[in-house]
DNA sequence: GATGATGAGACGTAAAACGTCTTAGTATCT
DNA sequence: AGATACTAAGACGTTTTACGTCTCATCATC
């Protein structure tokens, strides 16, 4: 879908604000690290600097939420499904370097975008990505209502640790899993009889 | 000396221009880094940036040849001296990060600190740190001139290394130093019976 | 209480980044 | 060859940011 100059524009964003940070990029670097000239951006991407970064964090959403479908799509069972998300999307999340860098030189807006602007969002992405997974094993509705919860709560833990659960950890993470999220979804699943 | 302020600007600086790059760094960013308002950051360095920078790299000229110094303040004689130095210093240019950073980003700049704009100082410094070294196996005047030659050598190679000698390697440098450096400085030893 | 150094921030100027627009060059298709 | 579509380069006026200087309130030290 996305046409492969898009794509090589993205790749300078991501390049430049990974060298010299979000607030230190102009358009002028990007146009010139992506080989691509400034005209040509505007037409791209109308609105300037927001606009590409709104367009790169969605293409990075995505395929965190792709990185993550390809790693727990063959579960069994809810609770399996549940568990592997739940600590995969958190070693992702630890493992972002590009999200680190960002985290230590502007926490303000990294911030901004896991919660009050970008958790909206996320959850967008994510039940679009991701209920199809839930919905073999619930009714569609509730699939959205898990996908926001477990959202919330991996961005919350991984903000905010906890002394007592480690999200990354299945062994952590299964009991957390059993004690407060299944039992609101558990009396609601369809027969997995197939 | 250097007051601890001082110090601390300069630290600031130098993450600041690690983080950012020369080209990116701003008063306020050091500023706020360095944790001292900008009012005093021009107290204490008036003419701004460059005269920061300056001090910056006059204090790292001072660290990197007063670890050289202790890498080489024990030879026997004057070849050891110069292959230790040669072989160090090589060294040290290459892992040097902060410059590998520099030099990626902004290689005009750093090409200027090591050559035209650079050298002189870099030689007039070293020449400081060294010479007494080499006074002991030689006569004042040609020191300095034995530290102005290993210093454009040294540099000639970092920037644009050999195919066929590594001065970073003694079995390759000591050659190279028995037949291009030696011959002219050794007849002029002194007698080194003490 | 005086002294000296600092932080906070206002101020005008200089520089830069912005977004728009024009121009010229180059493919592609007719 | 001519028409079309797309691009890089860069000029432009405007807006934003950084600069360097300055004032003033604060706070430690004496």
């Amino acid at each position: 879908m996305a046409g492969a100059q898009e794509t090589q524009v993205l790749d300078a964003v991501k390049r430049c604000c990974a060298r010299w940070g979000v607030a230190k990029v102009t358009i002028d670097d990007i146009a010139t690290e992506s080989g691509v000239s400034r005209a040509t951006l505007y037409r791209m991407f109308p609105g300037g600097k927001d606009v590409l970064f709104e367009a790169l964090r969605l293409r990075e959403l995505e395929e965190f939420f792709t990185a993550m479908r390809t790693d727990v799509e063959d579960v069994a069972d809810l609770e399996e499904l549940i568990v592997r998300c739940v600590v995969v999307a958190t070693r992702e999340l630890r493992a972002d370097q590009h999200l680190a860098m960002m985290m230590a030189s502007e926490p303000g807006a990294v911030l901004g975008q896991l919660t009050v602007e970008g958790l909206p969002r996320i959850i967008r992405v994510g039940t679009v990505f991701l209920a199809p997974l839930a919905d073999r094993f619930l009714p569609r509705r509730h699939s959205a209502r898990l996908v926001e919860l477990l959202s919330r709560l991996v961005i919350s833990y991984f903000l905010a640790p906890s002394a007592r659960i480690d999200l990354g950890d299945p062994k952590s993470a299964r009991p957390f899993v059993r004690a407060f999220v299944l039992p609101a979804f558990n009396h609601l699943q369809r027969s997995t009889t197939s």
